[in-house]
DNA sequence: GACAAATTTGTCAAAAATAGACAAAAAACA
DNA sequence: TGTTTTTTGTCTATTTTTGACAAATTTGTC
């Protein structure tokens, strides 16, 4: 996937031919909400990946998968050498897999 | 870097002979809160990077990539296919910058 | 062991960020 | 034009985060 997360978003349910009100009301959130999530104006819940996966059939893996791709873009768009970044982290992930890091402790 | 971004000030800490009092008082921050940033248990706060780098001469850019390296390493650490994610996130940092994305609009 | 210094932990109120809801404005389109 | 859809603004409630303080615990030294 190219777009980002909301455009996807967008795309899909167009491609669906559904409006924001009833998308909206299929994934339980305000259509005002949507509106703005689709626009890149309000985050993302989480929790609206599996029920996007059942309403347009898609994988929920993917989803995820495109989800979390999309947050870590957000921080490396901005940095000047993001390659040597992403190694880092990479590096770090191991040492805590290791270490078996209590997930989510802090910082994230 | 191995060890993750709390235990490396701890360590930066206690090799300059350093009390929690002494340094907390350098970076403005309550001594119990760096007790606890040290441990994990508190977020660390991104204007501390600058301070730490005078404090500890040690080259700011450095800081920053083992601070945003460590925030992307809990996000991936969990995931099935980190490879994949990192791969497909670069993929999407670029995208960001073709269609220059406001910075920080959303979701982070 | 007793003492002092250093560190960790818990708690609580203040401040900040986020979410949910609603209505009005704007845009799309038939 | 009239209707539906979408976008935007605003407000309050809720949740999360922060800062500060004090008590408890640990550490190191004599």
């Amino acid at each position: 996937m190219r777009e980002t997360f909301c455009e996807y978003i967008h795309k899909l349910r167009r491609e669906n031919g559904m409006t924001l009100t009833k998308l909206a009301a299929a994934l339980d959130i305000d259509q005002s909400t949507l509106s703005k999530i689709e626009n890149g104006k309000r985050k993302i819940p989480v929790e609206i990946l599996p029920k996007l996966s059942s309403v347009f059939n898609i994988d929920l893996k993917n989803l995820e998968h495109e989800y979390f791709s999309e947050i870590i873009a957000e921080i490396i768009f901005p940095q000047d050498e993001p390659n040597q970044l992403l190694k880092a982290a990479e590096e770090k992930a191991k040492y805590m897999r290791i270490k078996n890091h209590q997930q989510g402790t802090i910082n994230f």
